[in-house]
DNA sequence: GTATAATTAGGATCAGGTGCTAGGAGCTCA
DNA sequence: TGAGCTCCTAGCACCTGATCCTAATTATAC
């Protein structure tokens, strides 16, 4: 049975090690495990696993998501705007939003969310984050569904007074208030932020 | 030159098809615009742009990246912890990090920063974001590395106020002091956040 | 109408695979 | 000892999405 259990244990070493780095070759990993490159093929029959250039389109196919979901200058999808007034957006969590050891949703991704919207909302070429004040009510499980509403409360000269709520099933989870600072194009000395 | 002309336009629209789906085969493109893989090919030479293949590689190993650098539970390189008292990590900028119309760094990715290390500075098996007041003081660019540093300023019963300065080559860019709740792993009612 | 640029076509070759067939090594069991 | 089994290796034909190279055709400019 020794041979059996060195078939197991490779296969399982192939899963750990295409894991750390989807992008090798059959033939690199027959000699990472010193086996023919027809044992690594069978090996993914076996496990199911596709081939090389598969698992590449597969990340890049993530990595778009990623960037068109985590990345863009919108956290969530945009569901209402009236510039300068109020604005609405949902975020559907996910497993890779969550900590590592529990399915608890990270506090930047909720924060991400109101503060794309709150910087979305200001009727401007360029607005920034200049300051927050944040309350995280209650933890958010991945999978649920945040709904955040932005509402401008005020607004004096450049400088705008955003609360933003953000909601799962109707309660709330968190609640922001962040000043907005509204910046011409053309200012290149940067003070404020978002 | 209308043939000149086409030929321009049709590699500028190229660049903007690959952008916006880089895993498209020669063979695709050449059917979207009417012409040859062959043309298709000469204009990639020209453009110096990559096969599919290796746009797909590139990507993935992107994604590979993303993952572990921001999603990862903790943003930045951990630098210096020392658990319940202070603790440093470095974040250096990305253009992915930065707004779509200019190399300003979005707001959410300097909290994100700051709130895993004020996250991971607490001592306990579960640590979640209550509450955080924010200011960002300065904006800062595309490729800069920010260096974050979180410092326990007391403990009262299971919350912990933190406090969080962002500098970028010394010069602050973020203060924050949060309020983060250590919770026992076996109470799953999550009553804050992180 | 001819020079020049742009496009198309064809063939050889490559990497990194799939799918199939076949053979040998090593172990178990009777 | 040999039959039966799993596991591994090997070889060959084929596929996709490319490469590189040469040659011919078409379009446009002067």
């Amino acid at each position: 049975m020794a041979r059996r259990l060195s078939k197991e244990l490779r296969q399982k070493e192939l899963l750990r090690e295409l894991e750390m780095d989807p992008l090798q070759t059959d033939e690199a990993l027959a000699q990472r495990f010193g086996v023919s490159v027809q044992t690594i093929r069978l090996d993914r029959l076996e496990l199911g696993l596709p081939e090389m250039r598969e698992r590449a389109r597969d990340l890049a196919e993530q990595a778009q998501q990623i960037r068109s979901m985590l990345i863009s200058d919108l956290i969530g999808e945009l569901e209402h705007l009236e510039l300068g007034k109020s604005a609405r957006s949902a975020l559907t969590t996910e497993p890779s939003m969550g900590f590592a050891r529990n399915t608890i949703v990270r506090g930047h991704y909720i924060f991400a969310q109101a503060n794309s919207l709150a910087v979305a909302v200001v009727d401007a070429e360029t607005a920034l984050t200049a300051s927050a004040r944040l309350r995280f009510v209650r933890s958010v499980r991945v999978g649920e569904r945040i709904v955040a509403e932005a509402n401008v409360v005020s607004q004096k000269g450049n400088k705008h007074l955003v609360r933003v709520v953000s909601r799962v099933r109707g309660e709330t989870v968190f609640t922001g208030t962040f000043i907005i600072v509204a910046r011409a194009e053309s200012d290149p000395t940067g003070r404020e932020r978002a």
